[in-house]
DNA sequence: GTACGTGCAAAGGTTTTGCATGGCG
DNA sequence: CGCCATGCAAAACCTTTGCACGTAC
């Protein structure tokens, strides 16, 4: 489980119940939040969390390179664990956000890494566009 | 010239001199600028540009397709011209960006989209990892 | 002439910071 | 036991909004 816990670790960072709160609800499935957002879900599974540590964290996290922010159709920030691929088709018409699934740029991703030498955990691709029903 | 200001037009917004201003810095090559940014540099062209006028037309230029949010490494929001690709290579470490041009993507981008169903304007590509000198 | 866009200034919200306390290692 | 991380609350910052005026069409 947690990946993220785990490269706490390994960067030297301490595992504190907040910060598990935290990291575990950005762990989750997909999840690309707000910080409000994150705040309330971590909550959940501890009550005295606060704002403040929120915003702590998510630096930490970003800085130790487990965080990513992003910004999907509706302008807002929102943050994301970077150890999976996101790929949207963003409409400029109606602002949805379409998620794409097992993506084709997996590949090329990598090659384009390599010949940088880059060493790649994540990417994030978006799709500027008009959707089929805007159209 | 200024594809942006032609688009204005296409879609019945009136060019003002303010608005000229704002869109020609974004117009200008690879520019991915913070608010703050785009105010200073439009303020050349047109001095009496309001700060209000900058977020007013950047939600504009949204609302139309003209413009993307994006963040880069740092994660402050910065604005785009929709109309070109993007492509960096994040490092977690030191947080540099490098730009990618000549992307292979461009191809299987446009075969995603066209998958879908979807008009594509433009894209976004961040791979994130840890750079060469970072290694 | 009319509706849209602008500038100014104030309001609203989010993000950051200082300081004393708490708990991981 | 020492240092890192936390909670609280205030400060700082960015972004949005109301209103009257100007201007593109």
């Amino acid at each position: 489980m947690g990946a993220l816990v785990d490269q706490v670790r390994a960067s030297g960072g301490r595992l504190t119940g907040p910060r598990r709160a935290v990291l575990g609800v950005l762990e989750a499935d997909g999840a690309h939040l707000t910080p409000p957002e994150i705040l309330a879900h971590a909550r959940r599974a501890a009550p005295s969390v606060s704002r403040a540590t929120v915003y702590r964290t998510l630096d930490y996290a970003i800085r130790n390179g487990l965080v990513r922010p992003i910004v999907l159709g509706d302008g807002v920030v929102r943050y994301t664990a970077v150890h999976r691929g996101h790929h949207h088709l963003v409409c400029a018409a109606c602002g949805g956000v379409e998620e794409v699934e097992g993506c084709a740029l997996e590949q090329p991703g990598g090659a384009l890494a390599d010949r940088y030498g880059f060493r790649m955990s994540g990417h994030l691709l978006e799709v500027f566009g008009t959707c089929r029903a805007c159209q």
